[in-house]
DNA sequence: TTGAAAGCGCTAACAG
DNA sequence: CTGTTAGCGCTTTCAA
């Protein structure tokens, strides 16, 4: 073969072997660009020393044929997808609880702008290892949500070797290879003193029947702050995958006896489903009754009156726990330990203070001042 | 070699070339086995003639080698990754608006679980095409949610020959391959004529600067509504992806000298936005006040009053999305059009009906029975 | 019925 | 500085 025809052979207008029409492959760009394959993936990955010259003028054949290189070679060659798994543990039948909660939303909405930032993807997976999505994607890594005791996602993943960061600390000793989660306990004996201060003598708990570690911490927190100011606790359970039943426990919670002057709701929805319940028992919030609930969502700026929340900062987990992930993927040592604690904010609004901040009417006027 | 010695070759203990220590693969099971790798592959696959006995020994060893087939290994060679894309415009500096309205998390949640159903899983993707991602994964189809005429990561997806099925008809020529759509022009015609119905004589909108195809339709046929029953048109817009522009917004078109007697708000919020503002002006809803927002979220079953809601049917659209892609990645033909219009439904509650269902007074009772 | 061999399109050693 | 070569782990003809 003589030097000039080097890598002639291919060029011209050889439509290759097998040639799935459209698409043309790394080959093609050689060709036309009269060099060898590996200049060009050196010239478009930035890698190797070629001159400016040549790197420009591979990158404008490549972009000129439309080349778009193949992800799932790259993935089988260099082991690494830039795929991250996000698994949310299932409350009832459907895959996952995105929606119940603003809290899902917010938190995924975070990783993800955080996966992307950092040239990863988020795929969204059933919490059931049974499914055979799992083994279908190659993934670098994964995000799980709130994960169970023993969970078996989580062991299988980690058996295969892949890094699990949770969000959520772990029950037991499920092996992941790092968590972020709030200071539950902290928060919510906060967010009960907060009470107290305002006036409530008697705090009731609005809680799930569910044993994941956030229902549990937070019961657990409630029942030894009872304890410390020797109140009898006051709470009611319902499982918190179910709309309905969290109004009907409200109902139930101001119903008691001893029914509480200040109440504590875990779940999102608690704040409206208290409101309404009160309404029908005419009590007037806060006067008769304050009312805080954990919840990301904007309404409670505006529900009359406004209610304080817990807010457990979803967008900074999210990003945390995404990024924890990847230093894991890339083999970034971490000095400090892998626990990573996000502080909550309590979003004090007027339906736990027992005087309003302000007692001058205000005019109508823009609300932006908030 | 001998007949016996066949595949003994690279059995025993021979620990892999390479050897990524850990995952075992395809020819690891193969010798373990004593088979040829073919047969593991269909024997894993159910593909081939194999008798039952080999099939069921081949599933063993595998199991107990806790053999995982490598996904990109059977992408490359397959050319199918069972993943979807899933896009969303962006209206702000975020990658996407998931949380803005529920909306978005309801229909990524059932496309998520019908994708699930049918073996694939969704990868969440930025709006933006030059971003590298895109190129990183490989994706079988994409579902994008409200894109933009003109849209250049359609465009793009297209020329690569990916379907694309749209959530939201395409304004001009894009060229997807199915789109899924409600009738927002019958909805909202309906939906004043409802207003009408209940009293109303002068029907005020809060719609958006944006040009998306649900915010011109609504409006346009707000106006031609207007037009018909000769109402001069009374509206306000803003950037619907500024929370807090939706309550000045709403604030606006109370204050006017011609203010409306009844309201229609064109996004999630503007419920509460607007029962935030009727109470600053003093306006009783329904009584001075008619109000209806397109929304899903269930806070407006619990609101004081309870908010008329105009439900878009996002299951239904993302189930429906999600098909009709996998239909065409899997090469399944349709009779009829690739066109699919989804009915919306107007949930009726106090906020836009001058004389409340049921006059009585019910006696603090389990919600349940909505 | 089962196995050998040929790549899918790319990147990473290693020559030249 | 650039090209040749050897696979990544699997599926799939095709031959035995």
């Amino acid at each position: 073969m003589t030097a000039a025809g080097k890598h002639q052979v291919s060029r011209a207008e050889t439509p290759r072997r097998g040639g799935r029409q459209g698409r043309a492959g790394i080959r093609d760009v050689a060709a036309a660009a009269g060099v060898s394959i590996t200049t060009v993936s050196d010239a478009l990955n930035g890698k190797g020393r070629l001159p400016d010259a040549t790197r420009r003028h591979v990158r404008e054949v490549a972009e000129r044929l439309g080349y778009r290189p193949s992800a799932a070679a790259r993935t089988l060659r260099t082991g690494k997808s830039g795929l991250i798994g996000l698994t949310v543990t299932t409350y009832g039948d459907e895959p996952f609880t995105f929606t119940e909660f603003a809290y899902f939303a917010e938190m995924a909405r975070a990783a993800t702008s955080a996966a992307l930032a950092r040239g990863y993807a988020l795929v969204i997976l059933p919490a059931t290892s049974r499914h055979d999505v799992w083994s279908n994607v190659a993934l670098d890594g994964t995000v799980v949500i709130d994960p169970s005791d023993q969970d078996p996602v989580v062991t299988e993943l980690v058996r295969q070797g892949l890094p699990v960061v949770s969000d959520g600390r772990p029950a037991g000793t499920l092996p992941v290879t790092a968590w972020v989660d709030n200071d539950h306990r902290a928060a919510v004996l906060d967010l009960l003193d907060h009470l107290a201060a305002a006036g409530a003598r008697r705090i009731g708990l609005l809680t799930g029947t569910t044993t994941d570690t956030y229902t549990r911490l937070s019961t657990t927190a409630y029942l030894h702050w009872c304890e410390r100011v020797g109140q009898a606790p006051v709470y009611e359970s319902y499982p918190a995958h179910d709309p309905c039943a969290g109004a009907v426990a409200a109902d139930r919670l101001l119903a008691r006896p001893d029914r509480p002057d200040a109440v504590y709701g875990l779940f999102d929805p608690n704040g409206t489903d208290l409101l309404a319940a009160a309404r029908r028992y005419g009590l007037r919030v806060p006067e008769d009754l304050l009312l805080v609930c954990c919840s990301e969502s904007t309404v409670y700026a505006t529900t009359e009156p406004p209610i304080t929340t817990l807010s457990l900062k979803p967008r900074r987990i999210g990003t945390a726990v995404v990024q924890l992930l990847i230093d894991a993927i890339e083999g970034v040592k971490h000095d400090g330990p892998v626990e990573q604690v996000i502080p909550t904010e309590l979003i004090v609004r007027t339906s736990s203070q027992r005087r309003p901040p302000r007692t001058t009417v205000s005019p109508p006027r823009s609300p932006t001042g908030d």
